[in-house]
DNA sequence: TTGTATGCGTTATCAA
DNA sequence: TTGATAACGCATACAA
């Protein structure tokens, strides 16, 4: 069922029936009537294809993001669905996850073989598990404005909505050594991602200033997605040779991993050994003893890129933005 | 810069550069290895609105998930992800949580307003919190098969993947029983949903069989999506006039809530009060003591609903089917 | 208020 | 191995 068809049912011209669904005011209402009673007795709708082949407009946006396990991207995402859905467009996520290792392969889908995505917008977040110029080649190949949401604005030329990764390290490490801990231990994600080794550098830099130790041998590395990882990596840890007084865990994933093995085990939290998050999830403050965290305001991270996006969608010559916004720490019980 | 430009640059005809592009073994190698260049130079990439006017497949997918804050969900996508990937299909997932309560908004939107989505099949996921024949309207609606995947086989003429809801409640029952709880609180979602309706019932039924008390006043109602809910509508069993011994949690994020509340005032788990899980999330086996729960296969819903949509893709006059996938209990330490 | 004609960027068919 | 041309289904300028 096509235009046409409908048009040749209702007794008009095709524009008339276009018409009819884009500028129903400009219609005769009895026609009107008619075309709509015949659209709806053959369930027709518009070809989205051969509409936006015209306009150009998909009204959709998706998001990338890298691990769909994390609730923070989803916040994130929850942040964007609000302001872009006020501006009549449609939020998708896409999960790289699965992806970030074979993303060549993932470039390689986007650019040639299949098809591009549809979209009119795209929001990239978590680049910190990207490879090097990822990013750059993504732009290149998408037609569509991108809004990268990162820790640190990361490759330049790009939109960027970030949270000071350095100032929520700091906050985190001014409190323990506040708390009196002058040796932690670090539960990190993969170790070979560049956002890793951005927070461990942090880490490592202001415990310096802060006299507070780190032993190699209490440096341990998961997976930023796996709770079982948190557990298990935990472990080394615990019963290290010199095990430290806190442990830093480098997302709210790791932490409630880390601390399941913890309780499990009767030590307890903060007492045997205090857990900080760097990142904060909504499962953190729910659990017993509540995760104290270092929180990015994964919501209105979402909303600024949302903005932004849509400002780049309207005027494509905007010159570009990295809107900083500031991490704060959220104290509960666990330290 | 579209097809007609590249090959003017290159000095041949829009076919070469569209046989360059989909069918480069029919191009001789020199001309293609210019044709190559000069795309490259120009950044040029398929439009693929133009191409799907013509063969009408995206190789996109999207699954409507009622809320993202639901780890349960994500796992459903990875799932089918995996079988879709393999098929040379990209997944996308649309939340529309916020959406439910304003759904005939989202139908009119599909509909006739902007634009349909942009897929050659859809994955609906939890439509227990859907209005009632909110699937034929969009089965009617979208041009493309469904597969829903459910708690129970809901509307006619629809492929279904599901779970034995009945039987996972059974399952929970059952096991309250045998550890010698008689009397028992519910934390439920949303009342107003079909799914929260559906499992009420089949408790109370299996209530009567196993001789477990509900008192009306500890059958209270959160919502779904939020932790907080659950932590603050568990209050009103636990201070209840008739306190039960045990309380089942609706889904797996209403039971950490309660948990939380639990621990927080220093009840204890499960010799206090025991909890129960309808609905397994990752969080639950990480909680401290750890949540027992009725499982569903969540991977594997995923799965079987990607490859059902795949063969109906394929073959749009496939006779409907509606698969059960039995659910399981976890055993763990709050019961 | 309605219709005609043209074009959006691509692929398929057929011929060369 | 290459090219001319006709679709695909719709929206718009312009005319009536």
């Amino acid at each position: 069922m096509n235009m046409r068809k409908i048009a040749k049912l209702a007794g008009v011209s095709v524009t008339t029936v276009s018409r009819a669904i884009n500028k129903p005011e400009l219609v005769n209402e009895e026609t009107l009537r008619r075309i709509r009673q015949i659209m709806d007795k053959h369930n027709y709708h518009v070809n989205p294809f051969a509409r936006n082949l015209i306009n150009k407009k998909t009204k959709n946006i998706v998001m990338m993001i890298p691990n769909a396990s994390n609730p923070f991207h989803l916040q994130v995402a929850e942040g964007a669905e609000e302001v872009l859905a006020a501006a009549g467009y449609i939020l998708t996520i896409y999960n790289i996850r699965k992806n970030i290792d074979r993303q060549s392969t993932l470039l390689e889908y986007v650019r040639t073989k299949k098809n591009s995505f549809f979209m009119d917008g795209l929001i990239l977040v978590g680049s910190g598990s990207l490879q090097e110029g990822y990013q750059k080649a993504l732009k290149n190949i998408m037609q569509t404005p991108i809004v990268a949401i990162d820790p640190g604005p990361v490759e330049k030329g790009i939109d960027t909505v970030y949270t000071d990764e350095e100032a929520g390290i700091l906050l985190a490490m001014k409190y323990l050594s506040k708390k009196g801990h002058s040796s932690i231990g670090l539960v990190a994600g993969e170790q070979k991602y560049k956002l890793t080794q951005s927070i461990l550098k942090e880490i490592k830099r202001f415990s310096k200033l802060l006299n507070i130790k780190i032993e190699e041998e209490n440096i341990v590395y998961g997976s930023y997605a796996s709770l079982e990882s948190g557990y298990s990596v935990s472990k080394k840890i615990i019963y290290s040779s010199k095990p430290p007084s806190a442990i830093v865990a480098f997302n709210g994933i790791l932490a409630i991993g880390t601390m399941r093995y913890l309780l499990e085990n009767k030590y307890r939290v903060p007492e045997d050994f205090a857990v900080i998050s760097c990142g904060d999830i909504p499962f953190n403050g729910f659990y017993y003893p509540g995760i104290t965290s270092v929180q990015s305001p994964a919501i209105d991270l979402g909303k600024k890129a949302a903005e932004l996006l849509l400002k780049k969608i309207k005027n494509p010559e905007l010159q570009n933005q990295n809107i900083l916004l500031p991490p704060s720490l959220v104290v509960r019980e666990s330290c």
